[in-house]
DNA sequence: CAGCAGTTGTC
DNA sequence: ACAACTGCT
């Protein structure tokens, strides 16, 4: 009897999982296993990823015990766990998905030339829409602008979702929930129903019931107009061909939606783009893909840091984006573009720092989407926004939460404001702040630095790279 | 080689 | 205007 193992990364699904499908198809008998990492190099997932993860990995080992798979999760240094794991299963190949950054890459090819020697390892692909090196240029390089690399993958033939495999089913074992994740993560749980099953309802609820309002909605935080599906797909519990062939199928029967849809699936494929950079760029988490932005000064300013991990900046789109992340694990698009901004531009703070704080906060913490839309803000991103394209979190705010809706539910102590004052208070008449029962430097803070002079400070910064 | 386009802004 | 780029076909 041929035994086969999987080892699960990103992927934590049944239904196009291209790694389990090749494991069904050539052993009768198929385990999978998690490992929590510990090599060197290898990013540990951030705090709420790391929660998200302990409660996808419950589900799943329900789901893959009624097709005949038992999931084992363990902790270490993958080839390791690895070597053990394969030889008290009795497994003779070992499959995977793979993954694009560069330290996971030179893991992954260590590990597969060297216990090639004895078993059948085999990687495949099933976390991206195209493999990075299957989409080039006319001459054939690495796309850095997104418009021209849309254009061509949008016209490419992604491969069909494949189905679960099936099984007999076995005794469901307890997952091992052992690894560590952070106390603040439990009060997460309102927000979110995690798994498999409910990612593909929350797609098909996309589609029924927000994708009307998702062009314009997505920019306009109180409305929450948009998939959220990042934090499923940050796991692999939906993959990105699934939600590619389902938007196909949904605009080919609905003829009306498909400027939408393809709006959508233009976002989709920003994700595709910046695992192209991953994979192609230095180390995307860590290196500027613009290399003159190694050459910015970037300012040590601890306390105003802690503001705005905070969301105590005295500025009300910026804390209530940072209070949402704190409290639910997400924020939408335009948020984050206007919290990360102030934080590059305004207090001058060092993207990295920014990203390493989204990163252990946010469920959809992607090693990819992460770095890729920071950098991008930043300005040293591939097809970056201009350094001298800088948000007021003012204007946004007018513009984007004009009747600050956004702004009450994140921010309570602001809630009893006039619309016309609530994106700045500290402008607002002294009787408009007694009536509400604010008081600027007491009930809420002080803006800690004045907009006009750290854009202008910006500006400077970056003329003199 | 020429032509064209380029996610998200602000004053 | 910023600043006239560059990437891509």
């Amino acid at each position: 009897m041929s035994k086969a193992l999987v080892w699960l990364r990103n992927d934590l699904r049944l239904s196009d999982n291209p790694a389990l499908v090749a494991a069904f198809k050539e052993a009768d008998d198929v385990t999978a296993l998690f490992i929590f990492e510990t090599d060197e190099g290898i990013r540990a997932p951030g705090g709420a990823a790391r929660w998200w993860f302990n409660r996808s990995l419950t589900d799943l080992s329900e789901r893959l015990a009624e097709i005949g798979v038992h999931l084992l999760v363990e902790e270490g240094k993958a080839e390791d766990v690895l070597r053990r794991v394969l030889k008290d299963v009795g497994a003779t190949s070992l499959h995977w998905n793979r993954r694009y950054h560069p330290a996971e890459r030179a893991l992954d090819a260590g590990i597969k030339e060297r216990l090639g020697e004895d078993i059948a390892v085999e990687s495949h692909p099933g976390n991206v829409l195209v493999e990075p090196w299957d989409i080039a240029t006319g001459t054939g390089k690495s796309y850095s602008v997104y418009g021209p690399f849309w254009k061509n993958l949008r016209a490419l033939d992604i491969a069909e979702p494949l189905a679960a495999p099936k099984g007999k089913a076995v005794r469901h074992k307890k997952v091992d929930e052992s690894y560590r994740e952070p106390k603040w993560a439990k009060k997460l749980a309102p927000y979110w129903t995690i798994g498999e099953t409910a990612a593909q309802e929350k797609l098909a609820a996309f589609f029924d019931e927000r994708l009307t309002d998702y062009p314009q909605g997505r920019d306009f935080p109180a409305l929450q107009a948009t998939s959220h599906l990042s934090p499923h797909l940050r796991h692999g519990e939906i993959s990105p061909r699934q939600i590619w062939h389902a938007a196909k199928a949904f605009a080919h029967a609905h003829h009306a939606e498909t400027e939408r849809i393809n709006k959508f699936l233009s976002e989709l494929a920003w994700r595709d783009f910046n695992y192209h950079q991953l994979y192609h760029r230095d180390d995307i988490v860590r290196v500027a893909m613009h290399t003159k932005y190694e050459g910015m000064k970037w300012r040590e300013a601890p306390e105003q840091l802690e503001a705005w991990k905070r969301g105590r900046t005295g500025i009300p789109m910026v804390d209530a984006g940072m209070r949402e992340l704190w409290e639910t694990g997400y924020m939408e698009n335009r948020v984050r573009m206007l919290t990360a901004s102030f934080l590059c531009k305004n207090l001058l703070i060092d993207w990295r720092v920014g990203e390493e704080w989204f990163w252990d906060c946010l469920c959809d913490g992607d090693i990819a989407n992460n770095p890729g839309n920071w950098q991008w803000v930043a300005g040293s991103g591939m097809d970056a926004s201009p350094f001298f394209r800088i948000f007021n979190p003012v204007t946004q705010g007018e513009r984007f939460d004009a009747d600050g809706d956004y702004v009450r539910r994140w921010v309570p102590e602001l809630a009893e404001l006039p619309d016309k004052h609530v994106q700045q208070p500290w402008a607002a008449p002294k009787d408009v702040l007694a009536k509400a029962g604010v008081k600027i430097g007491e009930t809420y803070p002080e803006p800690i630095v004045d907009l006009k002079e750290t854009r202008f400070r910006a500006l400077e910064a970056a003329k003199a790279l």
